[in-house]
DNA sequence: CCTCCAAATTGATAAATGTCAATTATTTGG
DNA sequence: CCAAATAATTGACATTTATCAATTTGGAGG
């Protein structure tokens, strides 16, 4: 853990600044301290769809520090973003001292990419209703942990979360507004009726 | 190596058995040895989605390992299959004993989240000509690498594979053989103008 | 070789989603 | 505080995809 802290930059990005680019080859480990990024594959035809997003505590692992190969999607600051960047030799070293380590890393990792599979299940096997469902739940369960909350996320973003257009993700949401489901004024939500989510969310 | 080859057991399944079950707790690691079996995850309106098809020397390794947590998908044996099952406290001794094996593994595992991830959000990013043509492709250059191949899949399945109903595959499917793009007779398939499936493939 | 059953295909139609344009907030810079 | 630019919302419509029903094909078992 020494040799980690010693070998970490310390690095700041402002609200909208690239941390890094899809294909580009990664030679460090990101780990976020404060503020909220976006993990997202940019598409050919101009669609982008964020698998991911990233708060303080969180880290940025992929396997390419073994194996060189290009990290497949881009992360970007959506609020001022404050993290490590940490040598990927000094990761090589660990796992092979520490083997402690070398089990959390594995574990990181695997719940990483188990929670993008769900995700990309989920995307893949439901209606607007269901991912517009999802996307709320999730974002008021595990990024804001509050219930009126504050997103620093454009109407665009959230679309783009749900793998559909601004326009149907509006739609939907302004649905779920007569409903009773959420009440939103600008970019403040609250989730008013939760067991109504969750089973739109099962249903699809 | 060769703890690992005393406390395999040899496994076979016949077409259509259950490999394992989706949310099932799992001791151990999978390693084929002959046939192909179908990775999917089991959707609560009947439909399914197969992330993954397995066939000789792949392994079906999941951070289950050491984290206990359920898996979230379902094996089946698509051919007769024979497999070797693989403690994974043994696993987890050779993870602790030998570098080498830790990060060869670390490498196999991140090679398939790394495949699993691109074909999700190809799946998301496309529509059905660019599913069908994405699946066709995989088929032929990652499966069965010869050109008329023969595919032990259903039409179902191939719809699976691609997110979409089996009549909506079946109807591309045949506008591209009215193009002149592949050629099928039964469950043979032959690729006859690849770059123009690529060129759908890219485009959506 | 025939029969029966399941799979595959096709067609007609409905539902879901995206696109484009117009309008209304909302933010930003001076 | 205002003007201009940007984002959000709504509507009309086109496109894409799914659903349901009908028909055809192909294969397994007698």
């Amino acid at each position: 853990m020494d040799m980690l802290v010693q070998n970490k930059q310390e690095v700041r990005f402002r609200t909208g600044e690239t941390i890094f680019k899809q294909n580009t080859g990664s030679s460090h480990i990101i780990c976020f301290r404060k503020g909220i990024a976006k993990v997202y594959v940019e598409g050919d035809n101009h669609k982008n769809l964020i698998v991911k997003i990233v708060k303080d505590s969180d880290i940025i692992v992929s396997g390419e520090i073994l194996t060189q190969s290009l990290r497949p999607f881009t992360v970007t600051a959506v609020t001022d973003v404050e993290c490590c960047f940490i040598d990927s030799a000094r990761i090589v070293e660990l796992l092979f001292s520490n083997l402690h380590f070398t089990l959390a890393f594995l574990e990181k990792y695997h719940q990483q990419s188990h929670q993008m599979f769900n995700t990309l299940v989920m995307l893949t096997q439901k209606y607007m209703p269901g991912k517009v469902a999802d996307t709320l739940l999730r974002l008021k369960n595990d990024i804001f942990l509050q219930n009126p909350f504050y997103i620093p996320f454009s109407r665009q973003e959230l679309a783009d979360m749900s793998a559909m257009t601004k326009e149907s993700f509006v739609r939907v949401l302004s649905e779920f507004k007569d409903s009773g489901l959420v009440a939103t004024h600008g970019k403040s939500f609250e989730i008013l009726d939760e067991e109504g989510l969750v089973a739109l969310s099962r249903n699809g």
